[in-house]
RNA sequence: GGUUCCGUGGCCGAGUGGCUAGGCUGAGCUCUGCAAAAGCUCCUACAGCGGUUCGAAUCCGCUCGGAACCUCCA
């Protein structure tokens, strides 16, 4: 039987409100696609978030057994500033003001984006399309549109008819917006606008002489509306229905519906059937964002510089930390809490190591309570991941889990008093539930040959001292370690661990 | 103003009708030459008011407070 049999998945579909069972399209198979970023800035750890989540997602329908194909497009022409599909195109605007060409904007941010995901361990989609790679595609779909009656052109521009579409569909169903209001709200439309209503938006924008990012078209030189792209690339590599579409809470309202309007329109089929949106990072409450300015780049983060934080942060101490809430809420950033999955972190991956070195042995005397207990725990970890995925509940199983592996490790229980099956599963789950669904790993430590041989001599200078009773020496090593942030472990049977700081 | 959501113990943060979340912090105990690590125990909460129910943090209503979207942001 397969694991996504065992364990379905449901989650909160925001198409519905609500919570939904999941199944694939194709049985065993899962289309993805989550809009990434718009590479003309750094991306910040709001950012990070929203790609920490939806990596999640892939990694635990991988562990499940799903052949998932996960689209995230980078955007590299037609954001606008503001989405009254006016302003200048973002990538234009920053290439401008630095004097460089677009492409070089594109190409300094994505390499940017990419380490800062290495960094994180988000694993890369397995395809990353960009909008500029697909003018052609979008160009196509505009036509269609336009033949279907849902988009018009006006002075070499292109736009999509909302009031038309609403005839016959519903636009406003995944944000709940009602469309009369819609249109009533906002300024009004004086002679100038090429717009027959407000909530229109551009498919096609046609380029002044001025620009610099221009394709040719049946319009005239142009680029792309920012919706359409993600129309365009979900469903050239998902197909015209595809399983689940993520993004960012804030891309709800207007980019999401839009996309709907596009896809439904032009094939007439329901684009997505399951939407998902992951909630904001905060800063004291207030989402963290550029415009505000109270945004963390991840290596102010690392390095401890931002005036906020005490001091640095490792990638997967802020992983952990993030995991630690559902993705659906939420998450407020500050200095103790970070403070505090630091150290839980290290908890858990101390175990972690515990374990790999653990070897089943036959069982002796099994003793029913302890193996039903490693059993619920193994078990639990699905149960909760497939609860929409609920890392806040699973790594809570972790850390009852962990607790099991110390007893183990100090001696309070005996491996012999486990059956071998059970603890193997045991181990299996705890290692493949860190490692491969979260995500999480060890922090690059030092590999420092010099230093760890240095160090190996000092235990065993140590280990010396202390079968002399030589306990003044034994603790001047200790502390004069300690002082320098590394923390020096006895162990059982006199072996000695260390952890640098 | 419209749409959506939230308010949980010292802090962070799960939980959506009955059963211990978990992490961090603080106190104590065990282990230890002493530490550290680890294990155990304790400090035990659901913004306020009303209602439904045998029973509500969880459902409903109101009040107060906060947030996101409706303008660019994941």
């Amino acid at each position: 039987m397969n694991l996504f049999d065992q364990y379905p998945v449901s989650l909160t579909n925001s198409l519905t409100g609500n919570k939904e069972v999941f199944q694939s399209l194709n049985p065993g198979f899962i289309g993805m696609y989550v809009c990434g970023p718009t590479v003309y800035n750094d991306v910040h750890l709001g950012n990070v978030r929203t790609f920490l989540t939806f990596d999640i997602v892939s990694r635990y329908f991988r562990f499940l057994g799903y052949k998932v194909r996960y689209v995230r497009n980078i955007t590299d022409v037609g954001h606008l500033e503001n989405d009254a599909d006016e302003g200048e195109d973002k990538i234009a605007k920053k290439a401008r003001l630095e004097q460089l060409e677009p492409m070089e904007v594109v190409k300094h941010y994505t390499e940017g984006f990419h380490e800062v995901m290495r960094q994180f361990n988000i694993l890369p989609p397995s395809i990353e399309p960009s909008a500029t790679g697909h003018i052609v595609e979008q160009i196509e779909i505009t036509k269609r549109l336009l033949e279907k009656g849902f988009a018009y052109e006006s002075n070499g521009s292109v736009y999509f008819n909302v009031r038309k579409y609403n005839q016959e569909h519903h636009y406003g169903i995944l944000s709940g917006r009602n469309i009369e209001e819609l249109m009533e709200s906002g300024r009004d439309l004086d002679n100038q606008d090429e717009k027959r209503e407000r909530i229109d938006f551009a498919l096609w924008k046609k380029a002044s002489p001025f620009h610099i990012m221009r394709w040719p078209s049946p319009w005239g030189d142009g680029f792309p509306g920012w919706h359409i792209e993600c129309t365009v690339m979900s469903t050239k590599y998902l197909g015209e229905t595809f399983d689940i579409h993520g993004g960012g809470m804030d891309l709800k309202f207007p980019h999401h519906e839009c996309e709907i309007a596009q896809g439904t329109g032009a094939t007439g089929k329901r684009p997505v059937n399951y939407w998902l949106h992951s909630n904001m990072l905060t800063v004291n409450g207030q989402k963290m964002s550029k415009s505000l300015g109270n945004s963390f780049l991840p290596r102010e983060l690392f390095s401890g510089t931002h005036p906020l934080l005490e001091k640095g942060y490792g990638p997967m101490a802020v992983r952990f930390f993030m995991l630690q809430s559902h993705y659906s809420s939420t998450l407020d950033f500050s200095n103790e809490a970070l403070q505090a999955a630091e150290k839980g972190y290290k908890k858990l991956m101390n175990a972690f190591n515990l374990i790999k070195k653990m070897e089943s042995v036959p069982a002796g005397k099994p003793m029913s309570e302890l193996n039903a207990e490693f059993k619920r725990l193994s078990e639990a970890c699905y149960l909760t991941m497939s609860d929409d995925f609920n890392t806040a509940k699973t790594l809570a199983v972790l850390f009852e889990m962990s607790a099991r592996i110390n007893d183990l490790k100090s001696g309070n229980i005996n491996l012999a008093e486990i059956d071998q099956p059970v603890f193997d599963s045991f181990k299996q789950t705890y290692i493949g539930f860190i490692e491969q669904v979260l995500g999480l790993q060890e922090e690059k430590e030092e590999n420092d040959e010099v230093l760890r041989g240095t160090l190996d001599l000092l235990i065993t200078l140590r280990k010396k001292a202390r079968t002399d009773k030589n306990f003044a020496l034994s603790d001047k090593i200790r502390d004069d370690l300690k002082k320098i942030g590394i923390q020096i472990n006895d162990g059982k049977d006199g072996e000695m661990t260390y952890s640098i700081e």
